[in-house]
DNA sequence: CCTTTCGTTGGCGTTACGTCA
DNA sequence: CCTGACGTAACGCCAACGAAA
């Protein structure tokens, strides 16, 4: 097996070791990952490679090649018409569910197999042209970096589940410009009704689910920052309210000293001035009445 | 009308992955 | 390179709700 690699082209370019007369397919985006895959037979292993530059002598492959495009991230949807017009074959990586709906509706078997990805695992399909399609095959492209996928079956439940159509649930790593659409769907309406969702989700190449779950997310997310907030709040509402607490404590032990020094004047009771919350005796209150009665009747 | 069943949805707690310091 | 902290996507469970039987 053979791959060749072309990475950031407007266009897919094309492989030098694997086209003679194979047409090329033209991806109107402006980021595109190519990988060409020639399969080689035993023999191939051994005689079709030259010897001074290592690379696949195509000649002596027997097996057409096969070209891979992992389509890059388009996070406003865009048809996929005229991806599989064109006879020859081919492999199509990155494209949601959302499309692959899409694709089984528009693009009747045989040219469409199946197609899904996640960012770690993806699973692709190979399709060939419309008159040869009984050597369609799915092959299954494990890329994943991390440890849990170095070939051992992993302990974590998650990690086995796949769903029905083999896409795996594995993390996937939302873009900048989707975590950003999906932020100003929120300012608008922080939960969805099922057309909202989809139309979401159709908008940016996710499933549903995702959007569902990011939502339910971003929900627990504002909960959370609402509840600091309120927190802090109630924090700074116990500091005052001890402080108020620890003055009225004080007054109270002023008040009581000033009645054992003066325990016996009945005439003496305690008053609150309205305004400033303030206590007095009546005595001191009288006193402040006295002088402020001659000049009410005088007006 | 009630009651039951079923599907959907949101909340919540948790897990696990990706990133960064 | 390794590690721990942190953010977050995804999961499972449960409760609430509405529609249908």
């Amino acid at each position: 097996m053979e791959l060749g690699l072309s990475l950031g082209d407007t266009v897919p370019k094309p492989l030098q070791f694997l086209h003679d007369n194979k047409p090329q397919k033209i991806i109107e985006k402006d980021l595109g990952f190519c990988m060409a895959v020639g399969k080689m037979n035993s023999d191939d292993e051994n005689n079709g490679r030259s010897k001074e530059t290592g690379l696949l002598d195509r000649a002596s492959s027997s097996d057409p090649p096969v070209q891979l495009d992992l389509l890059p991230f388009d996070p406003v949807h865009k048809t996929t018409q005229n991806l599989f017009t064109e006879p020859g074959r081919g492999l199509v990586v990155n494209r949601s569910r959302v499309v692959e709906e899409e694709l089984k509706t528009e693009i009747s078997s045989p040219e469409y197999s199946r197609f899904s990805s996640s960012f770690n695992k993806i699973d692709f399909s190979v399709f060939r042209g419309k008159r040869d399609f009984e050597g369609i095959t799915t092959y299954n492209i494990n890329i994943s970096n991390s440890d849990d996928h170095k070939g051992s079956a992993s302990s974590r439940g998650s990690d086995d589940h796949e769903e029905e159509n083999g896409i795996s649930r594995k993390k996937l790593r939302l873009s900048k410009e989707q975590s950003a659409f999906l932020e100003e769907s929120f300012k608008e309406h922080n939960t969805l009704n099922p057309k909202q969702k989809l139309g979401l989700a159709k908008q940016l190449n996710l499933r549903p689910r995702q959007v569902e779950v990011w939502f339910q997310n971003r929900r627990a997310r504002t909960k959370l920052k609402q509840t600091e907030v309120d927190c802090e709040y109630l924090k700074r509402w116990s500091t005052t309210l001890t402080e108020e607490n620890r003055r009225l404590q004080r007054e109270l032990q002023e008040l009581r000293a000033l009645k054992a020094s003066k325990p016996f004047s009945p005439a003496t009771t305690l008053t609150m001035c309205p305004s400033c919350e303030k206590v007095s005796t009546t005595a001191a209150a009288a006193a402040t009445a006295a002088a402020t009665k001659p000049k009410q009747a005088a007006s």
